[in-house]
DNA sequence: ACGTCACTTGACACGGTGTCAACTTGACAC
DNA sequence: GTGTCAAGTTGACACCGTGTCAAGTGACGT
C-alpha cells in the first residue's frame, strides 16, 4: 500500500479515503483495467464465430492475449486469494466471468456436434477454464520463455485436440 | 508457526531451534512425505514403460496421483513462493524435477516418433508440465468437484490428443 | 468569514516472522 | 555428587505490513 501510495504521489493514509482495503483496491485496479482495454470489443470475435471451432479459436485468442495485459492486478489478487477472504471471493467472482466464456466456446462446439465424446461438458468447460488460467500463462510465457503468439497457438491447438474428436 | 508448533506440542521457539525459518521448515516437511511415500516405487511402472504412450498414460497416472498426498505442504510452499525468495527456489528446485518426469515422458514419446509434429520437445514438455501443475489439480479437484479418479482419467487422455498425432 | 473536502502527519493495534537472553530439566560421564 | 551437554522453556523484542484513529492544514466555493 505504501509503495502504490508513494508512486501515486499521496499519503499512504490518502490511499485509504478511497479503497477500504488492498483487496477492494486491487478489484478496482482490474476493473479499471477492463475499462481501459476495452474488453467487450475484444470479444466481438469470438461471440460472432459461425461455427464452433471459430469461436473456440477467437475465445482462446481473446483471452489468452488479455491476460498478459491483466497479469500484473491479477497475480496480485491471486496472491492474496489464500488469506485474504475479501481477495478470494472477488477473484472467484472475475474467475467465474472467464468460466462463463469457456462455457460458451464449449457450448458452441456441442451445438455443431464437435465436443468430444469422452467428456460432459461441465467437464470440458473445466478443463478449458483451468487450461487457460493465469498462472498457466504465467509459467509458460514469463518462465518457460514462450513467445505470447506461440502461447496462443499452442492453447488453441491443443484445446482443439483435446476437445474435439477425430 | 506458532500453530504448528502448538500442534507439535513444542514452543514456537523450539521449532526454529529445529529449522531457521518458514521455507526450511516447509521444504524439510515435502521431502519428509517423499520418503514416506515412497516416490521411487511410485514411479517404477513410469519407467519400466515399453512405448511413449504407455509410459505418458503411467507418468501422468502416478504424479497426478501424488498431488493430493504433497497438496497441504506444497500449496503452503506455493503461498510464499511470491514473497520469499527462499520458498520460491525451494519450489523451483521441486517442480524442475517433476520436469524431469515429463521430459522423460515425451522423450519416450519421440522415441516412438509418436511425438506431434506441432511441437518442439521443450514445447511440449513445457505444456506437459504445465498442464500437471498442482493450481490445475486444486482447480479440478478442489473448485470443480471432479473425483481424482477422473482427473487422471482426464488429464491422460487429453495429453495423449494434444502431444500425439492422428 | 465559514464550512467543507481532500489530504496531511503522526500515532497506534494487531498479527506474523525471526532473534535473543536467561533459566530448567534430564541424561550421561566421571 | 558434580559438571556438562542437549533440548526445551519463558519472556521479551525488532521489523514489517495492514488497517484505524485523531488532529491539523490548505484550497475552494459561497
Amino acid at each position: 500500500m505504501s509503495d502504490i501510495a508513494s508512486k501515486v504521489g499521496i499519503s499512504r493514509q490518502a490511499l485509504y479515503l478511497h479503497f477500504p482495503n488492498r483487496a477492494d483496491l486491487l478489484v478496482a485496479a482490474s476493473r479499471h483495467v477492463d475499462a481501459e482495454n476495452e474488453i467487450d470489443r475484444r470479444l466481438v470475435p469470438s461471440r460472432t464465430a459461425t461455427t464452433g471451432r471459430e469461436r473456440l479459436d477467437a475465445w482462446i485468442e481473446a483471452f489468452g492475449n488479455y491476460i498478459p495485459v491483466i497479469h500484473g492486478v491479477a497475480s496480485a489478487l491471486l496472491a492474496m486469494k489464500d488469506t485474504d477472504k475479501a481477495a478470494m471471493t472477488a477473484w472467484n467472482d472475475r474467475m467465474l466471468a472467464v468460466r462463463e466464456g469457456c462455457a460458451a466456446a464449449i457450448d458452441a462446439l456441442a451445438t455443431d456436434e464437435e465436443l468430444t465424446a469422452s467428456m460432459t461438458r461441465d467437464e470440458a468447460t473445466d478443463w478449458l477454464w483451468t487450461l487457460l488460467a493465469v498462472r498457466n500463462w504465467e509459467q509458460l510465457c514469463r518462465e518457460c520463455g514462450w513467445s505470447q503468439d506461440r502461447y496462443v497457438e499452442v492453447m488453441q491447438q491443443t484445446a482443439a485436440r483435446a476437445l474435439i474428436d477425430g
